[in-house]
This record gives structure tokens, sequence and C-alpha cells, in this order.
DNA sequence: CTCACGATCGTCT
DNA sequence: GACGATCGTGAGT
């Protein structure tokens, strides 16, 4: 029996609530019929117009940024530097409004990911362009749905955060007030987050799951 | 065409 | 914590 509808593209939810729920979701990618995935761990929320440190800032829309103006569910996937950002796009076509995917711990796959990194450990998914890279998601996947293969979100194999920390988002400089806001969510004791791990949990931060 | 600038990473101190 | 690498984007000329 499935669910009626996942809570990404629930039009009551804000991009604050969506951030926070998705933490502990399943994140998958199949590439050549080869799955990697990983529960989320981090995430920010980038809450539209009014949000100085957003690519959407006064309604500002340039070409690669068009995906920010379509419906929930959307995949929002820019390049900085030479990594590939992340992004679910969270409100009504129109509202641009996303939420950043900053670092997974891995489930399935783990040993390609860490060869598509060559880097091991929490070194292989703790970070946006790190879980990226360790996931094989390329330019394919903007504009797609997070809702169907090949790049999904599994709200189903969830696991429960014991404890969500919220601090400043990562590298948001001179943004005013925006600078400061508690925009970022973390799974508090889980060692793949990408900055500021407090001690890590022998429960990586997980309430205990009965199957 | 030119140029300044990152929602980063890796390395070094 | 600081800094350099490195390159696509977007604004300006």
């Amino acid at each position: 029996m499935k669910n009626s509808m996942s809570f990404l593209t629930d039009p009551t939810l804000s991009t604050v609530e969506i951030a926070e729920q998705l933490l502990g979701c399943l994140l998958v990618k199949e590439v050549d019929g080869v799955i990697t995935s990983g529960h989320i761990v981090e995430t920010e929320a980038y809450v539209g117009i009014e949000d100085q440190a957003s690519h959407s800032y006064n309604s500002r829309k340039t070409p690669r940024m068009t995906a920010m103006y379509e419906p929930a569910g959307t995949i929002y996937i820019y390049k900085m530097h030479t990594h590939l950002m992340l992004n679910v796009v969270t409100k009504d076509k129109g509202d641009p409004q996303a939420v950043l995917i900053r670092a997974i711990e891995p489930h399935a796959g783990t040993q390609l990911m860490e060869e598509r990194r060559q880097k091991q450990g929490v070194e292989a998914t703790s970070g946006p362009g790190k879980l990226t890279k360790a996931m094989g998601i390329a330019m394919d996947d903007h504009e797609t749905s997070i809702l169907k293969p090949s790049l999904y979100i599994d709200t189903h194999e969830k696991k429960s955060p014991v404890s969500i920390e919220r601090s400043k988002r990562i590298g948001i400089p001179n943004k005013g007030e925006w600078t400061d806001a508690l925009l970022r969510f973390t799974v508090k004791g889980n060692p793949y987050l990408s900055r500021k791990k407090g001690q890590v949990r022998v429960d990586n931060g997980w309430d205990a799951m009965l199957d």
C-alpha cells in the first residue's frame, strides 16, 4: 500500500520544514544499472526572493537557475568551481525556494563511491561536491524529478535522527541577517557532516530502528 | 571580449 | 582557520 503523497511536494510545508524532514531520507542514484545510495545527514534551506544568500534573491532569474522556478520536486544542479551542487525545489512553480543536500552517510555501493572519489571513509561523501561525485550525479539529472529514477529520494527508507541541530549556512559571508540565519540542518553526532562535527555518537545520531 | 566572483575542496599551519 | 586551485556564469564594455 502506497502513501498518498511525498512530503517533498506538500504545498503546506515550508522549505525549512522540508529541509528538516529530508534528514534521514535515502538519496539514491543509478548509473549503468548500478545503485549507490546514502542517508541525508546535512541540508540547507534557501528560502526565496528575500534570501540574500539564494541565487533567486530579488527574483533573479538567469539561464542556469530556471529550474528554481519550476514546481516542488524539480532537481536544480549547478556548478561551483569544479563541483556539482544538488538542490531540490520545494515550492510551487514561480516561487524559487530550494534545499541544498550537503552530506550523506553511505548505504549501498560504498566501495564504488570511494573509488569515484579516490577517498576512503567519511571523506567520500562529507560535502556537497563530494557526494555528487561519489554518486555519479551529472548535469543529466538537472531539471529532472527527485521522485523518480535515476536520481531520487526514497522517503520510505527514512532513518530517524535522535536530534537535529540548526546552524548558520556554510560559505555565506556578507549577506546581512541572512549570513547568520539558522538555515543549516544536521543530524547531531553523525560523522559525515561537512564541517563543525561535534562529538560523534556510536549510533551515528540515529534512533534505534526495529525492522 | 574581458573580468570578477563564488551555496567548494584539499592542503598546510 | 587560511589559502590557492580552477572554471563556468553573468554583467559590463
